[in-house]
DNA sequence: AGACTGACCTGAACGC
DNA sequence: TGCGTTCAGGTCAGTC
């Protein structure tokens, strides 16, 4: 599932391959990939990128957008989230690739010979917009659909004292926050469960009852897990296709407690418990990361 | 206002 | 074999 550093793993390859194109035009495959194309007046439509020169991609958490623009600058973005399935391919000679071609959700054509950019997408969880970029904070735009989203983790102006405070301040569990958007973002279902077991924080921990040293070495925990997994990423992706699959080297390898029910714990031995959480399920060694025993949500 | 749940979606894996 | 069920989970509208 993209997660933050799959997502910088597709934007890295889009950067080698999209900045100074020239798009001939955006076409939507899919009804529900272009749900998020505003329909407003005063707002882009699709046809906004056509003639616009791409500049290089950016992204906060799992979100990406790609400037694009004239000789004044970039005014509009093509955006995007994977969702859990979406995928980023190039290919040669204008044509989908076999074994993904059924899922073509959209596709960005360009003035040029270079490959042919395609939105693939199974699910159809993930989506595509052309948006105004808009001011955001000094020297920084970004589109609407990105604005409500807080900094990532990674992100060189993430403020670790605040998010410490804000972490602390919940009424929640350190599982919700961590895969919470508003609160830092590009933290999924497996990379929370893998940095909750290196700092051994039960999912249910209070984050009211956290400590501030607690909060910092799980913040310290998730970069760490991120930055390891995008030097894994980076080398297990062809340079010529971007592609996000789930099956890099670092998921086989690398993972503690995720997807690893009944196996023995890495630290301990003792098995790794999946529990059902929200819809989903949460990873923990039952040993290592006792269960809080004040009621969950304190 | 903040916390939380269910719906959205497809295909693989599983049980009978 | 085949059919129905379960599971995967990021986000957001809706609810409390």
């Amino acid at each position: 599932m993209p997660e933050l550093p799959e997502v910088e793993t597709v934007r890295a390859g889009l950067s080698t391959h999209l900045p100074g194109r020239v798009v001939d035009r955006l076409e939507f495959r899919h009804p529900r990939t272009s749900r998020r194309q505003s329909g407003a007046a005063d707002a882009p439509r699709q046809d906004a990128l056509t003639g616009c020169v791409l500049q290089e991609p950016q992204r906060r958490g799992k979100y990406l957008w790609v400037p694009a623009g004239n000789d004044d600058g970039a005014s509009v973005a093509l955006t995007a989230h994977l969702g859990m399935s979406g995928q980023f391919r190039l290919s040669e000679g204008g044509s989908p690739g076999p074994g993904w071609e059924r899922h073509v959700r959209a596709v960005l054509r360009f003035r040029d010979d270079g490959p042919t950019l395609w939105f693939v997408d199974q699910r159809t969880f993930g989506w595509i917009s052309v948006e105004a970029l808009q001011p955001h904070s000094p020297g920084e735009c970004v589109p609407p659909s990105v604005a409500h989203v807080a900094r990532d983790v990674l992100d060189p102006l993430f403020d670790a004292d605040l998010w410490n405070r804000a972490l602390r301040r919940r009424r929640s569990t350190v599982k919700r926050a961590l895969l919470d958007q508003t609160l830092q973002s590009g933290v999924g279902n497996i990379y929370a469960d893998e940095a909750l077991w290196r700092v051994r924080l039960h999912p249910d921990r209070a984050t009211g009852r956290l400590t501030r040293a607690d909060a910092a070495g799980l913040l310290a925990a998730v970069r760490e897990v991120m930055a390891e997994a995008i030097a894994a990423g980076g080398t297990s992706f062809d340079a010529l296709y971007v592609n996000v699959n789930g099956s890099s080297g670092y998921f086989d390898r690398s993972l503690a407690v995720y997807g690893r029910a009944g196996e023995p714990c890495r630290r301990c031995g003792a098995p790794i418990v999946r529990e059902r959480f929200a819809n989903r399920s949460s990873h923990f060694c039952p040993r290592c990361q006792r269960r809080p025993r004040y009621a969950p949500a304190m």
